[in-house]
DNA sequence: GCGCTATGATTGATCGGCCA
DNA sequence: TTGGCCGATCAATCATAGCG
């Protein structure tokens, strides 16, 4: 499991075969979105990625457009609203600003490229 | 739930496969990359200049690209050996090697 | 037309680096 | 030392395109 040689139990017939590098291995750990603690039967931790509803992303969207950062005590309030963690309220802020950023950026490359474009 | 998805919100969702061209620049960089297929944002500025498509476009396809092959590695061979006999260059051992001074990429 | 795979885009969350 | 942010990326999923 440590070590996976890109021809396992065998030598490859052919030398071409493509090797396994490092990035092909990388595995990220399973969110810890889990807060389990009110079912008291174990269940499933939610390990993995959460569906905003559609309130919530209104909720976080119309809080954005009010500010782009979040005060703690802010966070603290907006979490406790929608029933979400500081640290997803948080994350979403993060994720939506680089989102902006992008659009932005994608905004005002094709005005550019039409202008300078001989 | 049903979340009912916001299905007319998502009409830029209507994507369009990238040309011939664009895929073919994209392929012979993966591949002759394949060591670590992380192009630098200079370089994905090149690759969307000769593709024809956005910077962001190259980045998804570049994500795209390596999660689906590393989860199933066997289904690109045939494709990475067409890519490899097409690109001589080799960065392989351009980390397994000490080389200096000979970097092609801008700095 | 139908079903299934290929593929581009979206997004909640992680990783490493930086900074106050 | 600690927590938030940034930039890049991961990983799962959505919805459509394309092909038999």
């Amino acid at each position: 499991e440590d070590k996976d040689p890109a021809c396992p139990s065998e030598p490859c017939p052919n030398a071409s075969a493509t090797q396994t590098f490092d990035w092909m291995k990388v595995k990220r750990n399973p969110p810890k979105t889990a807060k389990v603690s009110e079912y008291g039967l174990l269940g499933q931790p939610n390990t993995i990625r959460t569906n905003f509803t559609t309130k919530q992303l209104t909720e976080l969207e119309k809080e954005f457009h009010f500010n782009k950062y979040l005060t703690r005590a802010r966070r603290v309030e907006i979490a406790a609203t929608l029933e979400l963690n500081e640290t997803q309220v948080k994350i979403w802020f993060q994720n939506r600003r680089m989102k902006q950023k992008k659009r932005e950026k994608e905004g005002l490359a094709p005005a550019a490229a039409s202008r300078s474009a001989k | 739930v049903m979340i009912l998805r916001s299905r007319f919100l998502d009409a830029r969702r209507k994507r369009r496969n990238f040309s011939k061209q664009a895929t073919e620049v994209l392929n012979e960089y993966f591949y002759s990359h394949l060591s670590n297929p992380y192009p630098s944002e200079e370089a994905k500025e090149e690759l969307a200049k000769k593709g024809g498509i956005t910077v962001s476009q190259v980045s998804n396809w570049f994500g795209n690209k390596r999660i689906r092959y590393k989860k199933n590695m066997g289904k690109f061979q045939e494709e990475a050996n067409i890519y490899a006999a097409k690109t001589a260059v080799d960065a392989t051992n351009v980390v397994a090697q000490g080389n200096q001074a000979n970097s092609p990429s801008t700095p």
